[in-house]
DNA sequence: TTGTATGCGTTATCAT
DNA sequence: ATGATAACGCATACAA
């Protein structure tokens, strides 16, 4: 085990300075053609690499960012990091994931590490209740970008996510469109912004036909647990059970379905049902679901290029919030009753 | 925007040197209760936390280990990552998670950026063609574990899979025993190891039975693309096409169950089918699926456990090779001919 | 255009 | 028990 070659070691074998080296490698300040060749045949020969640590310890910070998922275990925020590291990739970013597993605990623990590594910018899908961190990074000039949700204090923070209002109420629509009067929705959390929106889409859906909320089919259900099962299943015992649902909360369109699929409720005849989030997975399932669809790829793009044109204060200080559409993909999984 | 406080603005709050601040922080050499106290007041009061990039550059490298995962678009390698995250934080480690796409280059490229960041190990899913790179690591004492699956070239590392043999050999046999004797399989690619010796698993049973192995019916695909259903789909235009198929090539599963499905061919009544790797979505599909399910935290812990242990120096020298046995599940997907 | 010298924040060695 | 101080590897301001 031979120690990996410093920036001062290819300068003594191509016979100059490590300022030099330095500026070969950051491409800052002009060398001589001759000397730059001798300095990338040092490279070479040495199989030099920079060392991250060092350079982010002169530098100030690093240009890696974070990306702190709420759950890698769902798809959609599993193909959420896939395209972000891609899009990262082909801008020579590093990216850091991490995961708060919907845990405000856990969260903080992730920004304070990501903190110390200086990241150089941070993506993120807040939980909501760590304020004041997310705040420091901001106070730090660190870049941060939410991405899919996003939390009310925090004014001064970027924001890409799809329409969520409109989606839902596109996805209502739907159901009321084809006869449906009673339709439930299970959203996410309501301090979740995605929770809120998706349920204020779902009300102005309503409010259009002149239809009034009953309070009993508007039903929260945490992100993580099952617990959005066991609520639809309290929906559907009702008196006047829904004929349609709205599940808008990805992480539990799965464990919903599987209720609905064991309870033998027939899918479209006895419940129309519109998901959010399309995932391959979902193409298996039969009947085929009616869905919104998420463009990911959209989504992973505009975070990755918000926060790199931040980290290079290529941008007026205004915070952005970008807003993708959302496809709504008609399958068989509605019908009219 | 203010500047975090260094360890140089606790000693100074706390009257003390940098040194004491350093030994409380690490634990390492002892100080005076007194002062100890204050120390722990200065770092509260200045809400100070060490950068780990000076920390990694003093010492010479980190406590951070790299993931480096296949695809986070297969559950399974979602799953794991999720599940190494959680084994590393009880253990106070960090996990830089990076994905190599099956493509060997960008594999080097990953291998390249966690080298200059000095992780103190490394886990991982080699595609096979970094084999240098992979020594480089070894030859700088960074302990590699390699997860799921192994490459034979690099018999130093330790290994941490699943029983892969008598996995596959237990899924083939389940096909045999229920009279299926044209029994298909789609392994990884033949220069995995996961490929081979699920192989070696099927043709071990089939031996067993006195069968002779049919060419056409032993197909391998490549993790990434559709190739798993054309491949299928082509043993079932063979004149005496199969009754029974394993599916080894956990990537390729989604692929396979679209094109049967959409081909028309009834499970089990058509075909047997067995799946390797169970996934929540799976439960979803009709019907349930025969599976081997791979003990996912289990592979995790292991290889956690490992990397950590080989970091504090704590195991003797010679490669371990952990298998641990994956649970065979019979659902209703396969049949008695 | 090139080289020298200093600082980045921490750990570790050595006196005290 | 404590405190200077020298690395660690790189970037960079400043001199030459």
């Amino acid at each position: 085990m031979k120690k990996a070659a410093t920036i001062r070691d290819v300068a003594a074998h191509a016979g100059v300075s490590v300022s030099v080296v330095s500026r070969v490698l950051n491409g800052t300040g002009a060398v001589a053609p001759a000397k730059r060749a001798q300095v990338l045949e040092a490279i070479d020969a040495l199989a030099y690499r920079p060392r991250a640590a060092a350079r982010e310890l002169s530098h100030g910070h690093s240009d890696t960012i974070g990306l702190l998922l709420a759950d890698l275990t769902n798809p959609f925020f599993a193909r959420l990091a896939d395209r972000v590291v891609a899009e990262a990739r082909s801008r020579d970013l590093q990216i850091l994931v991490m995961t708060t597993q919907e845990d405000p605990h856990l969260e903080g623990q992730a920004l304070d590490t990501l903190l110390d590594r200086s990241v150089g910018g941070m993506i993120g899908t807040p939980t909501g209740h760590n304020v004041e961190r997310w705040e420091k990074l901001s106070a730090l000039d660190i870049p941060v970008v939410f991405v899919d949700r996003t939390v009310g204090e925090l004014a001064q923070v970027d924001v890409v996510s799809i329409e969520n209002v409109g989606s839902a109420a596109t996805a209502t629509r739907h159901l009321l469109d084809r006869g449906h009067t009673r339709v439930g929705i299970v959203s996410g959390p309501l301090d979740t912004s995605t929770g809120v929106e998706r349920v204020q889409g779902y009300e102005q859906a309503l409010r259009e036909r002149g239809l009034a909320r009953d309070d009993a089919l508007v039903r929260p259900a945490p992100f993580r647990g099952d617990l959005g099962a066991e609520v639809v299943a309290q929906m559907l015992a009702l008196e006047d059970p829904p004929t349609g649902l709205v599940v808008a909360n990805t992480a539990q369109v799965r464990v919903v379905l599987r209720m609905l699929a064991q309870a033998r409720v027939a899918i479209p005849d006895d419940l129309s049902v519109v998901v959010f989030d399309d995932n391959p997975w979902t193409e298996l399932i039969r009947p085929p679901l009616t869905v919104v669809r998420q463009p990911i790829d959209m989504l992973a793009l505009h975070s990755v290029e918000l926060v790199h044109a931040r980290m290079r204060q290529k941008l007026p200080p205004a915070p952005r919030r970008v807003r993708v559409v959302a496809e709504f993909l008609e399958r068989s999984s509605t019908a009219r009753i």
